[in-house]
DNA sequence: CCCTGATTCGC
DNA sequence: GCGAATCAGG
């Protein structure tokens, strides 16, 4: 199996969006994981979260050289029919139950009540957002956003946007159109959002709430929102 | 054990 | 350039 613009492009964008490299070798099949990770550091698209980058060590352990039999057995070139989605996702459960979100994003837009968002780089609330990988950007601290996040509260409720009809495929992502993943890789039906962007983000207004959210004072916090890559179904 | 990414190195 | 083997942390 060849790297194809494509695959690349898959393999960039899932990366990117904080996929493991086994699942993206388990979707563009036919690949291992360490192929998955060995093309993405030749690409230079590596700097992730690892568990063992954390601990540098200066000298490391000689590797010692392995012998690759001929007859290796190549097994079975990956069964493209049939994905086992049986990855149990390493994000926890998907949205908590209303009742645990005092302030829930899209349903009830308090205009009013609580300002907390309308002060916000300079107040005490920082604001993280959170990427479709799961992973976190910290606002204030090291990373100053070109505007600062539209309070959540105010963003429109959550339509279920009109998609389905004219899928928004990998290919066709922009700088003007969401990027948020709808589904899931390697499904039929899996897409991108599609809508225009909120200007100066990613996402479009809607997907702009989910993404970013103010951080609720200690002790109000709700558990981490669901993870698109391999996560729970998210619609 | 499982998982993860990083690295090496023969091909 | 590719990726299996290996390493190493969680």
């Amino acid at each position: 199996m060849s790297w194809t613009d494509e695959r690349i492009e898959k393999l960039t964008k899932m990366w990117e969006g904080g996929a493991t490299a086994s699942q993206i070798a388990e979707e563009l099949g036919g690949v291992s994981r360490n192929a998955v990770i060995g093309k993405a550091h030749r690409l230079g698209l590596k700097a992730r979260p690892s568990p063992v980058k954390a601990n540098e060590k200066p000298a490391r352990a000689p590797a010692p050289k392995k012998a690759k039999p001929a007859s290796e057995a190549p097994p079975a070139p990956a069964a493209p029919a049939a994905p086992s989605e049986a990855r149990p996702a390493p994000a926890a459960p998907a949205r908590a139950p209303a009742a645990a979100r005092p302030q829930a994003p899209a349903p009830a837009p308090e205009p009013e009540t609580e300002e907390a968002s309308d002060t916000p780089a300079s107040d005490k609330p920082r604001i993280v957002s959170v990427g479709p990988g799961g992973f976190l950007r910290q606002g204030p601290g090291d990373q100053q956003p070109p505007i600062p996040p539209a309070p959540p509260r105010r963003l429109v409720p959550a339509k279920p946007s009109p998609e389905i009809a004219d899928k928004t495929s990998l290919l066709d992502l922009n700088d003007r159109i969401c990027r948020w993943p709808m589904g899931h890789p390697g499904e039929p039906d899996f897409h991108f959002c599609g809508d225009k962007v909120n200007p100066g983000f990613p996402y479009c207004v809607e997907h702009c709430g989910r993404a970013y959210q103010a951080q609720l004072p200690r002790g109000s916090r709700r558990p981490p929102p669901p993870l698109p890559f391999g996560g729970p179904r998210v619609r």
